[in-house]
DNA sequence: TTGAATTTTCAAAATATTTTGAAAAAAATA
DNA sequence: TATTTTTTTCAAAATATTTTGAAAATTCAA
């Protein structure tokens, strides 16, 4: 397998799997070319190696900007904007949890505490139904909280950690 | 709010989260429907109930057993299947864990390994591509073992535990 | 067995999402 | 300021996913 080879097969593969899990194919091949890229690129060359449009590409870069896992770069000289990829895989790895977390995980536990306040317990059909809300709001915001508070540990102490826990 | 209300809200609710996160809103409503009801449901019931096709919810039907989130239940005298949800929310979020690792992870493992044994480091580029390949590698793995070592831990170890992380 | 009840399948229709591309807006240069 | 380059927007087109419903298959009782 050549490199080029290797390469196109590495992006395919991610914007693939990307599809499996809510991220837009697009996005997920945009971000992998440009983890695999040694320099950063613009739009134009983007749109050259990917064979798309310029204004699905505009829309992706936008995208991965908000969820941090690329960087506008300026370049001196240039006009046009360059992007680059958050390298450092344990960071892209914290990024993608903590959007994901945002967006999977908030709107539950928002919406689990509107259905506690919006109903009282004033017979025995409405005390099952806050049961199971009061239970996935317990599990959720568990689950919230340890992501959370996972997310503020570093790498190191979190591999050391883990390697006990695995190792119970 | 009256309960009728609060349980279509909740059926919504479920629904319309569950399209952000890669399960098709069916599923996800028919899920939650058999959550919140007391007995086990029919075909007909739940066709009657969410205003959808017989094929349909046959098919959610099957999807959710495979995700090990509801079972058939097989009344006595009855000809037709009925079907009730896994109340157990902890049993129900490890299925959904386990599920989703199985999907999401599962793959890019293999996908990773597939491209480290294809190409030799016989190149700097090639080495370079390599270092991306076995960093990704390294992150899926420790993901995929923390959260199986996870669901592994009984619910009391796993509260008491990370109450001490979050303290930290 | 046969026939009625029930479940499953799957091609076509409906719906939802993604992509395009050209026009508008914004930014940079002269 | 006027002009050119670049980026952004967004309605329409293309594509992908979900849903329907009727036919086929299966199951069950007699």
């Amino acid at each position: 397998m050549e490199l080029k080879e290797a390469k196109d097969k590495f992006i395919h593969t991610w914007g693939t799997l990307a599809t499996q899990w809510g991220i837009n194919r697009t996005m997920a091949q945009i971000h992998s070319l440009l983890l695999l890229s040694p320099k950063s690129m613009n739009a134009d060359e983007i749109m050259a190696d990917l064979q798309i449009s310029r204004g699905n590409v505009n829309m992706n870069l936008r995208d991965l900007m908000d969820w941090g896992l690329i960087y506008k770069q300026l370049l001196p000289g240039e006009r046009k904007e360059y992007f680059i990829a958050e390298k450092d895989i344990w960071k892209v790895a914290k990024q993608i949890a903590k959007e994901r977390r945002r967006r999977e995980i908030g709107p539950l536990i928002d919406a689990m505490a509107d259905l506690k306040e919006g109903i009282k317990p004033d017979t025995a059909e409405k005390e099952e139904f806050l049961k199971i809300v009061n239970d996935i709001s317990t599990v959720t915001v568990f689950a919230d909280t340890t992501l959370t508070s996972l997310l503020k540990a570093d790498e190191n102490w979190l591999i050391s950690n883990f390697i006990k826990v695995f190792n119970r």
